[in-house]
Parts: C-alpha cells; sequence; structure tokens
DNA sequence: CTGTGAATCTTTTTT
DNA sequence: AGATTCACAG
C-alpha cells in the first residue's frame, strides 16, 4: 500500500524538505538522523512510525521505540494518537512505546522463564546499597573499604561493566595489577550473588538480561520490523547491542535520531561514540546506512543558535554544524556578572518581574525557566522567588520515593507482598525493639545460608519466627517478643490485603506499625516544629495512599498489558517451543550469533585480556581450602555461577524441597504471650544449637558442606562469598508462578503496583496545577531536567567554574580524562542554552578570597563577546570569564577550610521571623549561614536565637486529601 | 548490644 | 534533610 497524496499531505506535508526525506528513507536501512536542538525531531520520529505502518504496511506490534523518559514516551503516544485518529484501522496502540528500560522489563517478565529469571523483583537504590554495603563488609578488602567512597566506586565499576552488558563471568580485567580493580571486580561477584540470593536484579541487569534473553532465544523478536530510538546520543553500549538484537529478524532496520552534542550523560556511561559504532556496524554487516542531518531549527532565535555553536566550536573533533533559525526576531543574548553571589537571584527574580510585566511580549509564568547545573543553586531562588510571590515548581525536587516515611511504609508493604528480606532488614530496624546492626547480621547469616538459589517466598518469616521462639538462639528477650509483635502484624497485614480495598489495607498497614510515629523519630531536622513534621509525614503517606489507589494495572501499564498481549500471540503462532524447555545446547541456526560476534569485535577491541578467573584461582592458590571451595562451585570450565547458571542448575536438578520444615508455623498462629518466652537459654545450650540448626538446613543430601564455622568467617578477603551448589527449595510449579496460592488477585495488585512503582520516574511531575495557576509556573530545573524541553525566557544561574564545569571535572587529575569531562561539561552548557526560544540570560559571579576564588566559568571565555551584550559594560571590568590555565581550580573540598567562607554583605537576619508568614529573608548567608557556593557547603552559625524557620515547600505538587480515613 | 542525642558532613547530573 | 559518627547510658 502506497498512501494517497492528499492523504499523505495531510499527515506529512509540514514536514520541511530533509525531514521529509528521512521520513521516507527506506524501511529497509540503519538510518541516522543528526537533529541539533529544535529541529523537530519528535515530530519527525512520529511521522516516521505513522509512515512506517500506512506505507510499508508494518503491523504496529512489528515496531519498537525507544525514548529517554517515560515522559517523553507518553508524549509521543498522545501525538501518534492525534497524528492518526482518522485511521481507526491502525490500533497504534499495540506499537511498543516505551524506555529502553520498561520494554526490555516487559521481556523479562514474559521470556524471563527461558533464562531462568522468573518472579524476580527489581532491587531499587537503597537495596543496591544496602547489598553493596554488606558485600564490602564481609570481603573487609583494604582497598575498598564499606564507607561512601568505597561504595561509589564500586557500583560505578559494577555499573560500567553491566553498561558493556558484562556479568561477572563476562568480566575483563584491564589491568591485573591493579589490586583495587581486582577487588571491585570480586565485589561485584558477591554482589551478584547476593542479588541472586533476594530474587532481585538491579536497574542494569535488566538490560544485560534482555541482551542474554535475546541471543539465548532470538524468536522472542521474530515480530520485530523496525526500531526506532529517540535520544540515541544517551544510550549506551548494551543499549546499542540490543537494537541489533531487537532487529535481528529485519535486517537491522533501525532509525534512530539523536544529537552528539547533546550527550550528556556519560556518567551513566551513555556514549555518543554510539553514533560512530552503529555506522560502522551496520557497514560491517552490509547493511544499508543512510545519514540525514536537520539544519532548520523551529525554536531559538539566531543569537541563541550562534552563541551555542560558537562554544561548541571548542569541543575536541567535533565537526562545525549550521542551524538555521527560523525566528526573525532580532534579540541578543544578555551576560550579567554579578559582584555577590546573593545578588544574582535579586536580578533574576526581578528579571521575571520586569519582563511579567511588560505587557509587548505577553509572556507567562509558564514561559519562564531557571537552569541550573545543580539543584542546589535552587536554595538560595527559591527564598527570593517566594518573597516576590513568583509561583514556581521544582521538576524533581528530591524524589517523593525517598522521603523517609514513604520508604518506610514501601518497605512494609514489600514485606507484605514479597516477604522480602532486603525490606525486612530495613523495618526491623527500626520497628522491632532490641534489634540491631549485630542481630540483623545474625539473622542474614542463616537467611542467605539457606542453600538454595533464592529466598523462596515464606521463608524469611519462617527464621524470624524460629528466632522469635527460641527456636534459633540469639536472640534477646525483648527483642523476641516485639519480634513475634512485628510477625503477627504482617500476618494480620497479610489478610487483610485478602478481603480490605487497597486503601483501606494501605492505612491499616499504617496504623498498625504505627509508621507516623517512627517516622517523626527519624526526621531529624531542626527547621520544623513537631506538628509540621507529622503533618508532612501525614501529607506524604496521603499521597502515597492515593498513587496507591489510583493505580489501575490496565491503564499505568499499557506497555505492558500490550507486550504480554503481542508475545502471547507471537508464541502462539511460533514453532519455537523453547520457551519451557530449556536447552542449553541452543539451537544455533538463528542468526543471534552473528550479530553479537561482531559486536564483541567492537566493544572490547584493545587490551589484552586476563580471566579474573585466573586470577582469582591464583589469589587462591594461598589458600588451599578457599581455593578448593572455590573450585567445588564452579562447575566444569564455568566460571563464575552466575544468576543464570544458578538457575539452569535449578531446573537440572528440579529436585524437591530439601529443608526439614518445623511445625513451628502455627507457634505464632496461637499468639503466643510474649512472655512466655523470656527464659533465656543457657550460652553453651545456645551455640550448639547454632551448629545444629545450621548443620540442619546446610547439610542435606548434596556434596558439599559448609561448617557452622565457615559460614560465620565468610570475611577472607580473597575468596567471593560461598558459591552454594544449586539446589532447589520448592518445586518449580510452573503454571502458578505465584507462591501465594489461593486469593492471590488483591496481592497480585500489590505485588504488580510495586513493580510499577519501581519503574516510574519520580512522581509524574504533576502538571495538574494549569487549574490553579493559569499562568503556569516558572520552571526550576537542572540542566539534565531540562532536556528535550523548551521555553521561551530561559535564565542560566551561577555559571561560574565549580558549578559549570563541575568541580568534579576541574579536579580530575588525568589530562585525558578531564578533557572528556570538560567536553561533556561543554555539552551540559550547550544544552542549556539551547533550550532557549527568544530570551537567554546568562549570569555569572565572582568571589575573591585569599584561599579560594570564584570566578565566571571558563566556558564563557570559549564564546567571543560579540555573541552577547554584556549588561555589566558600563563597569568597565573585563569580566567575561577567564583561562583555564589561570584558574586557582577550587579545591575538592573546600569545606575542610579552618574558617568558614563569609558571604560578604551579610545582612543580619531581623530576629522577628515568625511562624506564619514567609518572611522577607535576604538570599543565601542569611541568618549568618556561611555559604560556600561552588561546594554547596553550609555551616550554621549558632546566631541570634532564632526560632526554627518555617520553610513551606512549595513547588511540587503535593497532595490534596482523596483520602478516605484521616490519620 | 542496643538506644539515644548531639554534632558533623554531604550534594553533579538519573533511567 | 538525611546519613553518619561519636559518646555515653542501660
Amino acid at each position: 500500500m502506497t498512501i494517497v497524496p492528499t492523504e499523505f499531505d495531510r499527515l506529512f506535508g509540514s514536514l520541511n524538505e530533509s525531514q521529509q526525506k528521512a521520513l521516507k528513507a527506506t524501511n529497509d536501512s540503519v538510518l541516522q538522523i543528526v537533529a541539533g536542538p529544535g529541529t523537530g525531531k519528535t515530530k519527525l520520529l512520529v511521522s516516521r512510525v505513522a509512515y512506517l505502518i500506512l506505507n510499508f504496511d508494518l503491523l504496529p506490534s512489528s515496531i519498537i521505540v525507544t525514548t529517554f523518559t517515560k515522559k517523553a514516551s507518553i508524549e509521543m503516544k498522545d501525538r501518534l494518537n492525534s497524528l492518526l485518529k482518522d485511521h481507526e484501522n491502525i490500533n497504534f496502540k499495540k506499537i511498543q512505546i516505551g524506555t529502553f528500560h520498561s520494554i526490555c522489563f516487559g521481556y523479562l517478565k514474559f521470556y524471563g522463564k527461558c533464562i531462568g529469571l522468573e518472579n524476580f523483583n527489581i532491587a531499587d537504590t537503597k537495596d543496591q546499597k544496602d547489598m553493596l554495603k554488606m558485600v564490602l563488609q564481609k570481603l573487609n578488602m583494604e582497598n575498598i573499604q564499606p564507607d561512601k567512597f568505597g561504595m561509589r566506586t564500586c557500583l560505578s565499576y559494577i555499573t560500567k561493566n553491566k553498561s558493556i552488558g558484562s556479568h561477572p563471568e563476562d568480566v575483563v580485567i584491564l589491568d591485573p595489577t591493579d589490586v583495587k580493580e581486582l577487588q571491585c571486580f570480586q565485589a561485584y561477584q558477591a554482589y551478584q550473588e547476593t542479588l541472586a540470593k533476594n530474587g532481585k536484579i538491579d536497574f542494569d541487569d535488566i538490560l544485560v538480561f534482555t541482551y542474554k534473553l535475546l541471543i539465548q532465544r532470538p524468536s522472542c523478536v521474530a515480530n520485530i520490523r523496525h526500531i526506532l530510538v529517540d535520544e540515541f546520543q544517551d544510550t549506551n553500549i548494551i543499549q546499542l547491542k540490543l537494537i541489533f538484537l531487537f532487529s535481528q529478524y529485519c535486517n537491522d532496520n533501525i532509525t534512530i535520531v539523536g544529537d552528539a552534542d547533546q550527550s550528556i550523560y556519560g556518567f551513566r556511561n551513555a556514549s555518543y561514540e554510539n553514533f560512530s559504532k552503529i555506522k560502522t556496524t551496520a557497514l560491517q554487516k552490509n547493511r544499508n546506512f543512510m545519514q540525514i542531518t536537520l539544519e532548520q531549527s523551529y525554536r531559538s532565535t539566531a543569537a541563541i543558535l550562534q552563541i551555542s555553536e560558537a562554544l561548541m566550536r571548542h569541543q575536541t573533533g567535533r565537526t562545525d554544524k549550521l542551524l538555521i533559525s527560523n525566528s526573525d526576531k532580532q534579540i541578543p543574548v544578555y551576560y550579567i556578572d554579578h559582584e555577590y553571589p546573593e545578588d544574582e537571584p535579586i536580578f533574576i527574580a526581578s528579571k521575571i518581574d520586569e519582563l511579567l510585566k511588560d505587557t509587548n511580549n505577553g509572556y507567562l509564568l509558564k514561559d519562564f525557566a531557571i537552569i541550573a547545573r545543580a539543584s542546589r543553586i535552587f536554595l538560595s531562588l527559591e527564598k527570593e522567588l517566594l518573597k516576590r510571590g513568583i509561583r514556581y515548581r521544582i521538576t524533581k525536587g528530591h524524589s517523593f520515593w525517598e522521603l523517609k516515611e514513604v520508604s518506610m511504609a514501601m518497605d512494609c508493604l514489600q514485606i507484605i507482598a514479597n516477604d522480602d528480606w532486603l525490606s525486612y532488614k530495613r523495618v526491623m530496624e527500626w520497628f522491632v525493639d532490641g534489634c540491631g546492626e549485630k542481630l540483623i547480621s545474625k539473622i542474614e547469616n542463616i537467611v542467605l545460608n539457606n542453600n538454595s538459589n533464592e529466598i523462596p517466598y515464606g521463608y524469611v518469616y519462617d527464621i524470624l519466627t524460629k528466632f522469635a521462639t527460641g527456636m534459633i538462639p540469639g536472640m534477646g528477650a525483648k527483642a523476641k517478643a516485639s519480634t513475634i509483635h512485628f510477625l503477627t502484624l504482617i500476618k494480620d497485614s497479610r489478610e487483610l490485603l485478602k478481603i480490605n480495598d487497597p486503601v483501606d489495607f494501605f492505612f491499616s498497614v499504617v496504623i498498625k506499625f504505627n509508621l507516623i510515629d517512627f517516622a517523626m523519630k527519624k526526621k531529624t531536622s531542626r527547621s520544623k516544629d513537631d506538628d509540621e513534621k507529622r503533618d508532612d509525614i501525614r501529607n506524604n503517606l496521603h499521597e502515597l495512599a492515593d498513587q496507591f489507589n489510583s493505580y489501575n494495572p490496565a491503564d499505568d501499564d499499557l506497555l505492558r498489558k500490550t507486550q504480554a498481549e503481542i508475545f502471547a500471540e507471537q508464541e502462539k503462532n511460533s514453532a519455537d517451543n523453547t520457551l519451557f524447555n530449556i536447552d542449553n545446547n541452543q539451537s544455533a541456526n538463528e542468526p543471534s550469533i552473528k550479530s553479537s560476534s561482531t559486536f564483541e569485535d567492537i566493544t572490547h577491541s584493545q587490551t589484552s585480556r586476563v580471566s579474573p578467573k585466573d586470577l582469582l584461582n591464583k589469589q587462591a592458590q594461598k589458600s588451599p581450602k578457599k581455593r578448593q571451595r572455590n573450585k567445588k562451585a564452579s562447575v566444569g570450565e564455568k566460571p563464575q555461577t552466575s544468576i543464570i547458571d544458578l538457575f539452569k542448575m535449578e531446573r537440572k536438578e528440579g529436585s524437591s524441597l530439601k529443608i526439614k520444615k518445623e511445625p513451628v508455623d502455627d507457634i505464632v498462629n496461637k499468639n503466643i504471650e510474649p512472655n512466655n518466652n523470656e527464659k533465656e537459654q543457657p550460652v553453651e545450650q545456645c551455640t550448639e544449637e547454632i551448629g545444629q540448626y545450621t548443620e540442619h538446613i546446610t547439610k542435606p543430601d548434596i556434596d558439599v558442606t559448609i561448617e557452622p564455622t565457615e559460614v560465620e568467617s565468610i570475611t577472607t578477603s580473597t575468596t567471593p562469598l560461598v558459591v552454594l551448589p544449586a539446589i532447589t527449595l520448592q518445586p518449580t510449579n510452573q503454571s502458578n508462578p505465584t507462591p501465594l496460592g489461593i486469593c492471590a488477585e488483591k496481592e497480585k495488585f500489590l505485588r504488580d503496583f510495586l513493580q510499577f512503582i519501581q519503574l516510574a520516574e519520580s512522581i509524574a511531575a504533576t502538571d495538574e496545577n494549569d487549574v490553579n495557576d493559569p499562568n503556569g509556573r516558572v520552571t526550576l530545573t537542572t540542566i539534565h531536567g531540562s532536556k528535550g524541553l523548551e521555553w521561551s525566557v530561559v535564565l542560566l544561574p551561577s555559571l561560574i567554574n565549580g558549578i559549570i564545569p563541575s568541580v568534579y571535572s576541574l579536579a580530575e587529575q588525568s589530562i585525558e580524562k578531564k578533557e572528556l569531562l570538560l567536553d561533556e561539561e561543554r555539552r551540559c552548557f550547550y544544552v542549556a542554552l539551547t533550550r532557549a526560544k527568544d530570551l537567554l540570560y546568562l549570569s555569572t559571579y565572582h568571589v575573591s578570597r585569599s584561599d579560594y576564588s570564584i570566578k565566571p566559568s571558563c566556558f564563557l571565555k570559549e564564546i567571543p563577546q560579540s555573541c552577547y551584550k554584556n549588561l555589566n559594560e558600563s563597569t568597565s571590568n573585563q569580566l567575561q570569564g577567564y583561562e583555564l590555565d589561570q584558574l586557582s581550580i577550587p579545591s575538592a573540598a573546600p569545606f575542610h577550610a579552618k574558617e568558614p567562607f563569609q558571604a560578604p554583605r551579610v545582612p543580619n537576619i531581623s530576629a522577628s521571623s515568625t511562624q506564619n508568614t514567609i518572611v522577607k529573608t535576604e538570599v543565601i548567608g542569611s541568618s549568618g549561614d556561611s555559604y560556600n557556593p561552588v561546594t554547596g557547603a553550609i555551616s550554621n552559625e549558632p546566631s541570634n536565637n532564632l526560632p526554627p524557620k518555617k520553610k513551606k515547600r512549595l513547588g511540587m505538587g503535593r497532595p490534596k486529601n482523596n483520602s478516605k480515613l484521616i490519620l
């Protein structure tokens, strides 16, 4: 079918020449569209999808579109909807549109069993940190301590490997002499095992496992005819691999859209080199490769395009780019340098006021954006905006889900729904009286050494019951009583879940677990009084209840539903029976092998390869016993056991329950009085019992035994955690993956909700304010948060060294690395500049002190003065930037400086701060705080005994209390 | 061992 | 605003 010309014109007529060229490119090609800021890439992408369907007769279900954020995917769906609304025969809802992560997650949910992944949950950042910390404590390595620094290096090592698709068994050690790297690797192994134990995969794993799935069972994507990728410059290597894997059945029909200049996610291992890699790969595979550049900008004025291009000319190895503005507005870009940091918010706020009053241009609040490199800049701006009553919103304030009371409640739900050990750990710490660090690790030792691949549902509850009843010794009387209470609540809640509706259930959990009081204890902030804190907590819990209540699997999870339908349909017709029948000798006739091997060449081409296993063994030789353990754990040639291997083994063994369950289940049910259990057992008996018990559960009829003593001494430095051979705790019952059995409907609702939340970004940045604010609000956002958006007026505050470019890039020792980092900072700057349609204000300040000085960003020096109008001109000073090499680089941690920095001209705040009104406060540094604008460090001077300040958190659309119960 | 409160430190960017 | 650390009490 071809589209009739009139219809073509109606749908696509408004596209310009190069857009049409891209639109009409053959389906059978790798098409790369280079789309600078404001060149209408979303429009083109949406059109291209429609064109593929209409012109090449592609089924909607055969198309995948990946976007960078969930928000972008919603927008794309909307636009497709309105573009195709007259084509009722086309069910565009069948198109898989979503972020890489959410699309891949859908594949894993449905096809996960093909690689042995079943009933997995996503580990959030809290889970990740907890696990990594535990792992590092156990490994007790010299170079990687379980502190923040060690965690950070380790986590970035892990993410880095996962971003190229390397699980521990695939890792290539780059520098065998680098002890730190080796230790990171060990931690990675142990971390990955812990994840598997807890039945979790982390965010990065979603991609890695999908990668493995698509290699092992390529027929999953047999129906795919085209994949389109938005924001290609922010994809990483595993995503590039996935792009080719998704399109392996259709000769790599790929459309990618992006702009290397806007690649600002390098810290997340995004690689804009993917632009050249995709080209090389396409050519290697003898595919059609086409590149089209869009040059017409529909967003910014010529001045804005000019200044941003001038900046980017300083980028290393970049080809010049010319964007043509279609705006006829002759407005310059403005630059102003302030004498003091506190002048800046005043300038910005009054500029906004001024522009609002000028009715000629008709700007509304929503046309303004203040875009900063780091979110901490907003602190001072917020104060000034509040003072003047300028309504604003912060697009990504501290995530709702990270609030204490919210995460505490979520943990409770995780326990109730999934018996999740990581959540137990966190909740017991605050809920169970007499339960601290030591007791938890005692329990964890038993929980994790259950000799199974995974902690089965109900197992933790069981173990706790045994502890609480003294069947497993080691728990003090107070803790026992409290644990019993705790377990009873869980049990009751699980009952309630079955019969109550979601909100009732939720509030009963809040009440049962006394969440509000416990959350109160956790709020250490001095800036609010108790009533206020309690209000906040209540409001946030109500908000959570609303989220819970309004969660509608069918609507919210449209993608998931769509995918399930597509996949089910496909499997019905498929000749590939491997879904339930896993064969390790995977059929070699699939195209995957070729494509993936092509890729290996690209991804790790350099460096000598040393197998980490060899290195480990070399180390382990020092200790024969450890080595033996290591050896026993590995199977034949397979190196370390991965989650996949574990699952495979589980399947092969297919054995049944190996643990004799004690009939203690009922003990708690009978509601034992806590007092009955207070008799402590003599110490000797205890240790003996630990031995017996451990032996009891760890010594079923398999050939590896772990003596209790060994269990406790896993802390040796060179060995990875004990790799246990696989046995199955529960007979795998394919037809009923929900271990909860009867009445699973409501439990499923809760589980789905929890999973949905983990994939959802921060609470949808509530655009619902439209009703209250017909003019909208001023937007405060980070550069990263501003991606893909545009505003008429953009103000860029604090363009100073240490903020942009950030201290982290300036402090980098290695020259090459530093250059890379600075390039990325420059791209950040570029993204910020190109968000503006009409008016763009650049603002800096400078501070000179003996120990450090703050100067305008070195990037400003790169821009010719002719590119902007300097509002300081009258003050004669040449204030536009400094040579990079002249910089005094602020030390990474100037807050260690003996004398805290006193912002000049600090006015003493009047002692009349009252509780209920928003007081006229001076900006930063008021109330005697000393503030370092680069690091954001603030130190509170004891100052005059002011009453605690009230700070209303506006901006984030917080809850309306729809919920029924009043707490 | 655990619980508590005070003091101190942190804060680039996020799917 | 929360996490972490320390000292001290039970």
